[in-house]
DNA sequence: ACCTGAACACCGTTCAAGT
DNA sequence: ACCTGAACACCGTTCAAGT
């Protein structure tokens, strides 16, 4: 945030890296060339230098989110051989994509805005789809498993019931609404949250827990691919 | 987008409107406070008499859109009457979502970009968890279920492969890139576009047909649910 | 070659003023 | 009561100028 002490010279990935660390703080929205070059202890205009544009910046922001999950994949392989299920590796690459997810919840709504699809993508599903080939799916069952994985980390990046929404939980909501109210035009939900947890006067949705419903739903989708692989 | 004829008097279901129609039409980039009051037939001031600030528009937009939906999901109980099967009813429900979502695209950023949860919402989920409870889910499960469904109109919005993905399909990196280069790099990717379609000089991605794979992902997780059903 | 400062066209928003 | 116009603080970006 504050000036460096030692300046060295800019470059297009010290500017990416510094905007994503904008974004993870402060949210996209406070990613502004002006506000991203006085991070930098430079003015707004020198990052012209190094991109054409603010889309460009955006276009640069998400490869290097994507160059990062396709690391963690990598790395991962490497660490744990070639002797895993096909299950068990797509599960731990699901999970670290997440984890990243995580660490930068703007993602999913930059990816949506942005025209073109960031190459490194493409890398990283080539990897998954090569899982499964390697365990024996047909292409065509292979490209159905990679579209229900692929927007998994996508959705529930930006899960509505999410603590990590952004603040906001329904408890704000609730304190200005009638509890019983909520209770007759909510029945099933407030029965729910009633029954897994049991203090019934703070019924916030923040007991969801994220990483729980995530694996949840991948071992759903993954165990369902396991009964119609050929 | 032309001034009207007959000038009836604003209303903030009047801008509502006029803010989604525009969305539609032109993204949310082009949705300034401005460029609304334009099409309106109105200076951008007066739009301030009906809401308070444009984070308030964005959150009225989001609440439209979430009440489109949930009158979807209500009008298609009621001409089905109560005798559908949980799972032929929950399809029915989310394909519904998901038909509302594509007139919207930029839906999904939208949502996760507010602070708030549209209170529509949850009586959208209070009708799923009620359906689940129905069919003898326990409470635990149906909550499960529904972070595993609810996250999946969110997801597959915003496929990354996906053909409504605003443009920019595979095709156009290639034209640029070594076709023979592509293969080497992504093998399996390109041995499975190969398979699906015949034309191999014309490697897009377009071919991903967005229904059929949201269908098949949406019945992996039905499907999945059934088995654990108690 | 890299960085700067002034300038332009846009944006959300305030405020005093019109009817 | 509803709408307007000028004004302010911001934004992305161009361009001529500095070193």
């Amino acid at each position: 945030m504050a000036a460096k002490a030692v300046r060295q010279p800019l470059s297009r990935e010290r500017v990416l890296a510094a905007a994503v660390a904008l974004a993870d703080a402060e949210g996209v929205k406070a990613l502004t060339m002006r506000r991203l070059a006085a991070d930098l202890g430079v003015e707004a205009m020198s990052l012209y230098h190094h991109l054409p544009a603010k889309e460009a910046l955006l276009d640069g922001v998400v490869e290097t989110v994507v160059a990062e999950i396709g690391a963690a994949a990598v790395g991962g392989n490497a660490t744990n051989g070639g002797d895993e299920d096909w299950r068990t590796r797509l599960r731990r690459q699901f999970l670290a994509a997440r984890q990243i997810m995580l660490r930068h919840p703007w993602m999913p709504g930059l990816l949506g805005s942005r025209r073109t699809i960031p190459v490194g993508l493409y890398a990283y599903y080539d990897g998954i789809v090569g899982t499964l080939l390697g365990a024996g799916f047909s292409h065509r069952l292979a490209h159905r498993a990679m579209h229900a994985l692929g927007s998994l980390p996508l959705g529930f990046a930006q899960e509505i019931f999410s603590p990590s929404s952004a603040g906001g939980s329904m408890e704000d909501d609730v304190a200005e609404a009638d509890l019983a109210a909520m209770a007759e035009a909510l029945p099933h939900l407030t029965a729910m949250v009633a029954t897994e947890i049991h203090d019934v006067t703070d019924p916030t949705l923040g007991w969801c827990d994220g990483q729980t419903e995530f694996e949840f739903t991948l071992d759903l989708i993954l165990g369902g691919l396991e009964r119609l692989r050929a």
